[in-house]
DNA sequence: GAGCTACGTTTTTTT
DNA sequence: AACGTAGCTC
């Protein structure tokens, strides 16, 4: 059979990378390298030249949408439908399959349902409120933090030390314990738990980890410097007898660190696994040789690095370009007028990324595109299933398929307003707690016992028998005509409807959507309820979070969110100390180190042009700060930077240090920056900034009606206001 | 049950 | 600054 088009068109390390045979393969792919491409390709070559069936290999991901593009490469490389049976998906979503397949050894209930972050959360309240613990004290949100961090680590309640005296982590562990109780009681389970159950699995139950470790004869590992803890022991407990393993990731792309993931399980990988071949992709497709060296710069300043060196046979192409700003505002329509221009030589709107180290800088980013009409989309933000009104509307779904689950019982025992108030739930959560039952049972329970007032028990039976009217009338039904007959008899949609202004329109909308998105799910089992498939996509999957890729747009995200995309034209704003690195981060070399390595990904998203930019002074959450320029771009070498000046005038940088300079010449004149003057024929305006002094000192002004203005100071005749 | 106010929060995000 | 939430009142 002829196989060279796996190798065509690869480089020597790619087909290196791809060929490998050796039990434990490291391949280390550097940003644009290439890395898709070799884990797809590797699959290929396992199955058409090493006969590997799809059916025993096993590829995981970290995003759903990672899973997603390896399927349909694998599939245009292949040319047809060989995979099947070959487990492509998340470390959450092959758990998840595990988990139902061997349910009861798991400890599980058949029909568990997923916990999502923010079910998860409401359930941390309830146990606070039952262990009486002050939330101002002691908020949930922390209580979350420490569960998810010790399962993230594979340790139970059961696993952490007597606290002795330390009332805090006395504190945890109590809510710790009980909150484990409650999850198997109720059978549902959270993320984290997803992970450390499918270890446990493993690691308790031989016969079930032997089936797997006879069926499966390769695995291949993306973004490995992602994972955590649990997740290499479920790779390291798999592949234990030496099963074939390849690791694809790149440590000075781990930005994680955070949430668990463990920059050391990459270093770690060649001595747990026998006789690892490392790999290194080095060779760059995607960036201009002055925005590898920039990145190369900065990198190097890392200790604790596997070492590796872009490079690229291309131009060097333009030096980077460095704006200072005087605040937010300048910084931001510098960005605009720049993006203007560009789209003047021939750029689309898509080409052109915009990158901030946090959310709350989008704003003012935001309000210059719209005033500029430049068409823009955000990415991240909330996933259509987190939106109160989806969850209100699924949680009648998950009602129908699991009744014992008491934080959708919550969610809509009165959504829509039914008369069962505070004082009732209270009595019903009481009697759910001395019972040691559900919340729907203690309803049951106390509905017929009569142990209510008339009018609370009335309303309290009319919710149990809607609920049940609902799973028995929809029983029979399509998915999306359940979820359409669900969405008018709960009343949640006259509910959304009846709220006021464009929030109740959109709610209602989204709730369409649900329909539509039910109407055209496809379970991956067909085999399987598809309710129960449909509810766990819904916790599982983000869904797209860019809608509309159709819309020629600029494209706003965090760095964080960059990860893995490209842009020709690549604008990185706020690079100010305290910002980036961010002030959160300072203190601890290994997490400035991560913010390092955020800087790495930041610049290696850009193509052809890359711009930084920074305020002098910008204000956030409402606190005006004066920040110096971010000590990563001082890491790039001077010629490889030009600075940009207001008047687009492009010269080298004289000095970086310069923080508030244009400030102290400023008032060396008797001016201050953002004071308002009057022009003779300009108008009013805004002083902007400030250079030179003398006769030959200019202020910039932006005049209401005619923008801003460079002004020789001596002949302007400005007058303060 | 709605509307108001006071208060807390605000690094990064997936599953 | 801006937003969400909790708790209060009518």
């Amino acid at each position: 059979m002829d196989v060279s088009y796996i190798l065509d068109q690869l480089n020597d390390a790619q087909r290196d990378a791809v060929t490998a045979d050796s039990p434990g393969t490291l391949v280390l792919a550097g940003a644009g390298s290439g890395k898709t491409r070799v884990l797809v390709h590797r699959i290929a070559w396992k199955i058409q030249v090493e006969g590997l069936s799809p059916y025993s290999i096993m590829a995981v991901t970290f995003t759903n949408k990672a899973a997603r593009e390896m399927r349909t490469r694998i599939e245009e490389l292949l040319n047809n439908n060989v995979q099947g049976g070959m487990w492509v998906g998340t470390f959450h979503g092959l758990a998840h399959r595990l988990l139902k397949a061997h349910a009861s050894e798991a400890g599980l209930p058949d029909n568990f349902q997923i916990l999502d972050s923010d079910d998860q959360l409401r359930m941390m309240k309830r146990i606070h409120r039952e262990l009486g613990l002050d939330d101002a004290r002691w908020p949930p949100r922390q209580s979350c933090y420490f569960v998810n961090g010790h399962k993230d680590e594979g340790r139970r309640s059961a696993h952490i030390d007597d606290p002795g005296g330390d009332l805090y982590l006395q504190t945890m562990l109590r809510v710790y314990r009980r909150y484990e109780e409650i999850c198997q009681q109720q059978g549902v389970i959270d993320f984290a738990e997803l992970l450390l159950r499918a270890l446990e699995l493993w690691r308790d139950n031989p016969a079930v980890l032997s089936h797997y470790q006879q069926r499966f004869k390769h695995i291949l590992v993306d973004e490995f410097q992602d994972t955590n803890a649990v997740q290499y022991a479920w790779l390291r407990i798999l592949a234990g007898r030496g099963m074939p393993i390849t690791a694809v990731g790149d440590d000075d792309q781990s930005i994680y660190g955070w949430r668990g993931a463990r920059i050391e399980n990459i270093q770690q990988f060649s001595k747990d696994f026998a006789d690892t071949r490392i790999i290194r992709l080095e060779q760059n497709y995607r960036s201009t040789g002055t925005i590898l060296s920039a990145a190369n710069a900065v990198i190097q300043h890392n200790s604790q690095r596997l070492g590796k060196e872009l490079w690229t046979s291309g131009e060097d192409g333009d030096p980077i370009a460095l704006f200072a700003g005087f605040n937010e505002h300048d910084e931001a329509r510098f960005v605009t007028d720049r993006i203007e221009e560009l789209l003047k030589e021939d750029y689309r709107r898509a080409d052109i990324g915009i990158l901030y180290r946090s959310n709350a800088q989008s704003r003012v980013l935001e309000e210059a595109l719209i005033r500029a009409g430049l068409p823009y989309r955000i990415y991240g933000g909330q996933r259509f299933y987190d939106r109160l009104e989806i969850k209100n509307a699924l949680a009648y779904m998950r009602l129908i398929a699991l009744r014992d689950d008491d934080t959708a019982v919550e969610r809509v025992i009165n959504t829509p307003t039914r008369g069962i108030g505070n004082a009732t739930v209270e009595t019903l959560r009481h009697y759910a707690r001395d019972h040691q039952l559900s919340l729907w049972k203690a309803a049951v329970a106390l509905v017929q016992s009569g142990g209510l007032a008339a009018r609370a028990g009335n309303a309290l039976r009319g919710f149990l028998s809607l609920v049940e009217d609902l799973a028995e009338k929809t029983a029979e039904m399509p998915l999306d005509e359940q979820v359409d007959y669900v969405l008018s008899h709960s009343g949640i949609l006259d509910f959304h409807a009846r709220e006021k202004g464009e929030k109740g329109q959109a709610r209602v909308e989204n709730l369409q959507e649900l329909v539509s998105a039910a109407r055209s799910f496809q379970p991956e089992d067909p085999e399987e309820d598809i309710l129960r498939a449909f509810l766990d996509q819904a916790a599982l999957d983000a869904g797209d979070q860019q809608a509309d890729p159709h819309e020629d747009s600029v494209q706003l995200m965090t760095l964080h969110s960059a990860k893995g995309l490209e842009f020709p034209i690549v604008f990185m704003v706020g690079v100010e100390e305290n910002l980036f690195p961010h002030k959160m981060s300072m203190d601890d070399p290994a997490r400035l180190e991560e913010e390092r390595r955020l800087a790495y990904v930041g610049i290696t998203r850009a193509e052809q042009k890359l711009f930084l930019s920074y305020a002098e002074s910008r204000r956030l959450h409402g606190q005006e700060s004066f920040n110096s320029l971010s000590r990563f771009v001082r890491e790039i070498p001077n010629e490889l930077i030009s600075e940009v000046r207001i008047n687009n005038t492009v010269s080298r940088p004289t000095s970086f240090a310069n923080g508030n300079l244009a400030a102290q010449a400023a008032a060396a004149n008797g001016m201050a920056l953002g004071q308002r003057v009057l022009h003779s024929i300009f108008g009013a305006g805004v002083v902007l900034s400030f250079e030179g002094q003398g006769p030959s000192a200019r202020v910039q002004v932006n005049f209401e009606d005619e923008g801003s203005k460079w002004l020789v100071l001596q002949y302007a005749n400005l007058q303060l206001l």
